[in-house]
DNA sequence: TATCTTTATGACTGATTAGTCATGCTAGTA
DNA sequence: TACTAGCATGACTAATCAGTCATAAAGATA
């Protein structure tokens, strides 16, 4: 992967995170990564098309990270909880990432096709999810909606980090919001 | 109120929720709305202005439903729960509403004057959910942790029923996720 | 009916923007 | 040094859009 195409993606997250979609130009995303404007159409087809690229790249480099490790973990809670603190920690170390799917997930731009391409993000869970509910560790609800509550809880959980100053701080209440999402699915 | 600033309202809320504040033109909304391009600006000084006011009435009328007959509910839980109930039933009888804040939550459009606002819509709450904390009925988190959670469970809770079929399961869904955030909560 | 006020219209404009393309540059090869 | 291939440039353009304004219609008042 050329240098320049990551300068621009670097750019975009950051732009379209502090200004929006509308007042974010092509024109200014090239001149924030030091390049000419033509270069963005040269790794990039179009602006929906860059947008869908940080959409579904953000997605990748989540999914990856909360993988990691994964596998050490022996019991469901604790396979969920590790899957609970890294997705925390990669918000809080990839902010604009974060704010960036978060803000994508909420609008229509979302093209059938990243919507497809990233189907797999979770993808990895949904067999140990599933096995525990068999098993009776969690409620009986819809895998899709457990992942939904996931999310919601995730999402304002580092919304709400944000609002926060203090590593400690941050810790306890990622700590906590865990034991509230647990307490609620658990059986 | 008059009759075509409402028109526009619709309008507005409708086509943004459908393609996004980019994708909208001011011209487009007066051709839905069936006003002349010039009437807009007679009610909304701006495009931005308009995008502020859909989000701060929106919010407004969200808070009234959820306020109304909530005095009747005794005691914490019950409360809690008219609040749940009529956010879920709100959402879905005003999905472009919903959508709307939701979309306008993530982006940065918010202006401080908006935040401001409607920084009361949930003031309503807080003196009762404080008050259950002292009594011991909530676990011990603070009240924009409480609210964020609620926020979030709340969002993916809808998110998820717009997936699905059918009132009957859609009413099972809202109470299954409102036991998920009160066993969380709860101590 | 005549006059005044308020509300509505839509053609128009200045500014902005996504995307193009002819040209330039750089690095690899011989 | 001469040639080539592909990356990079930024001035340019066609299209779009937010917002204006001269004009007109509709209501109100007397």
């Amino acid at each position: 992967m050329s240098d320049k195409r990551e300068l621009i993606i670097e750019a975009a997250l950051k732009l379209f995170c502090e200004n929006g979609f509308q007042n974010t130009s092509t024109a200014l995303i090239s001149k924030e990564a030091g390049v000419a404007t033509g270069t963005l159409f040269l790794y990039f087809p179009s602006k929906e098309e860059l947008i869908n690229t940080l959409y579904i790249e953000s997605k990748k480099e989540l999914s990856t990270y909360l993988k990691e490790g994964l596998s050490k973990q022996k019991s469901f809670k604790l396979k969920i909880k590790h899957v609970w603190m890294r997705a925390n920690e990669w918000a809080l170390e990839n902010q604009y990432a974060f704010r960036f799917i978060h803000m994508f997930s909420a609008s229509p731009y979302i093209s059938n096709v990243s919507r497809k391409k990233v189907a797999s993000t979770v993808d990895f869970a949904e067999k140990f999810v599933l096995a525990s509910i068999k098993e009776g560790v969690i409620a009986r609800i819809s895998i899709p909606l457990f992942f939904s509550i996931f999310d919601g809880l995730w999402t304002s959980t580092v919304n709400h980090l944000s609002t926060l100053r203090g590593t400690k701080n941050k810790q306890k209440i990622i700590e906590q919001s865990f034991e509230i999402f647990w307490k609620g699915v658990s059986k």
